[in-house]
RNA sequence: GCGGGCGUAGCUCAAUCGGUAGAGCGCCAGAUUGUGGCUCUGGAGGUAGCAAGUUCGAAACUUGUCGCCCGCCCCA
């Protein structure tokens, strides 16, 4: 027996519907915010990833699916849909089109890690990207697309926001991070220790209780953007707060993928487990720029379609019905099985589902089978109805029967 | 990569002390004449993850191995 690989999921008859169901809900978001749907392939150079996620990211020193194709090349699943986004934008000249450019797609994602709650390793996100952008309108405006997604899917989740500033005030800030640091990095941990030169920024994020305590007194990012990043910020949290977004500003939020700049953000859940961020993104003003084209600020989001669905069971929202078939058509014997796969074509033509047994059974086994699959009317073809041309049509709901003519039938179920 | 938990029927799970495998659900068939749901009866379905070891005897104990789950790191 081969199994599925591991991380990976199957989604099985019958469980399609919950995709479908959040699937739509991002298209109708992406549709009333004029968001335009991307599509980019599933691997790319390995090249991409390495400039745009960064180096010295987890995904990229340790989580990706990478391989050599036939002719040597390095080719990478992806691990995240922005990289591939921005190749798109400038591969295709997308900057000489009216800014700005506005994005969004549904894809899979590949990352090398050991699965638990909310984590495989081939995931889905629903993500924008908006390119072109520099103000905090857009900032807000992208928020806002997605905390609509999540409104519209019934989840509870908490904002949180931050802003990391530019390449200008990051680096007043590292300073001082390193600074602070600097004086009790030997009690702090091994990876700590190495983060202290690469990217000071990440020691924010660790949760060694040896290090907390000296994270707790470090010195906040808020504290030194400088007068645009500073403004730029208040300018995307009071139109959030305009618009009754609520969130809260967690200066310890700095997200794990190096292009990011300015605002971060999460939707966070503590109802699925450890990992509990939903949706996560934000501003991008150097990545552009970092793979080779000219400036062009831009800002985007992905929300895990996975963690959302785990959220939306846990929470018991509720996913629409699937779609039943609307009549079962019985036959008995050899000729009126016959007309029954006859009559079950020719109502498919006109668009309404229909089934009929494929398994040889009674009456009363496919009236049990109808019944099993919610069928909504069931019509039984004897030798009277099919002399008389005259079905019986029976409600499975309340369980009364009517009868009608065989060209009637399809006005009848319409 | 590191920690913890768990592997018995399609699914959810039982089985005093080690004595040779069960239930519920699901599936199939039937309860007289061409009609579902409720009920009842019967049936199919298991290499106990796999491999060694201990024992007269292992689903149970030991070791290894594989797999799954949860957590760490990190992220959606």
């Amino acid at each position: 027996m081969i199994n599925i690989p591991k991380g990976t999921k199957d989604v099985l008859p019958g469980q399609a519907y919950k995709w479908r169901y959040i699937e739509d809900a991002a298209r109708e978001v992406a549709r009333v915010f004029n968001l335009s749907e991307i599509r980019t392939p599933t691997f790319e150079h390995t090249e991409l990833f390495k400039r745009g996620v960064g180096e010295t990211t987890d995904v990229v020193n340790k989580e990706m699916y990478t391989f050599e194709d036939k002719g040597g090349r390095s080719m990478t699943l992806k691990p995240e849909g922005t990289a591939g986004a921005a190749r798109l934008f400038i591969e295709n000249g997308l900057m000489s089109s009216p800014m700005p450019v506005k994005t969004f797609y549904i894809t899979p994602a590949f990352r090398y890690e050991r699965p638990q709650a909310g984590r495989l390793r081939e995931f889905h996100q629903f993500g924008i990207e908006v390119f072109g952008s520099p103000s905090f309108e857009t900032d807000a405006e992208v928020i806002l697309a997605a905390s609509s997604f999540l409104d519209r899917l019934g989840v509870s989740t908490k904002l949180e926001l931050n802003s990391i500033g530019c390449r200008v005030c990051r680096a007043e800030y590292n300073k001082a991070l390193k600074n602070y640091f600097a004086a009790n990095i030997d009690c702090m941990c091994e990876t700590c220790r190495s983060r202290l030169e690469k990217n000071p920024l990440r020691i924010l994020d660790c949760k060694e209780e040896g290090c907390k305590k000296f994270i707790k007194d470090a010195p906040l990012i808020t504290d030194y953007l400088c007068g645009e990043c500073a403004e730029h910020f208040e300018g995307v949290k009071s139109l959030l707060t305009a618009q009754g977004v609520e969130f809260t500003v967690n200066p310890r939020i700095v997200r794990g993928l190096d292009y990011y700049s300015k605002t971060v953000f999460e939707f966070v859940s503590d109802e699925i487990g450890a990992q509990g961020t939903v949706c996560g993104g934000g501003r991008y003003d150097g990545l552009i720029s970092d793979l080779g084209a000219a400036a062009t600020p831009a800002i985007g989001f992905a929300a895990g379609i996975e963690r959302l669905m785990l959220l939306m069971e846990n929470t018991g929202a509720n996913f629409p019905e699937e779609q039943k078939p609307r009549i079962y058509i019985a036959g008995m014997d050899a000729q009126t099985r016959g007309a029954a796969f006859k009559i079950a074509a020719e109502l498919r033509e006109k668009g309404i589902s229909a089934e009929i047994d494929h398994m040889n059974r009674s009456v009363k086994a496919q009236f049990k089978y109808a019944d099993k699959l919610g069928a909504q009317y069931v019509a039984v073809i004897g030798g009277n109805e099919l002399a008389s041309g005259v079905l019986t049509v029976k409600n499975m709901k309340d369980g009364t029967q009517a009868a009608v003519k065989c060209g009637e039938l399809y006005s009848y179920l319409k």
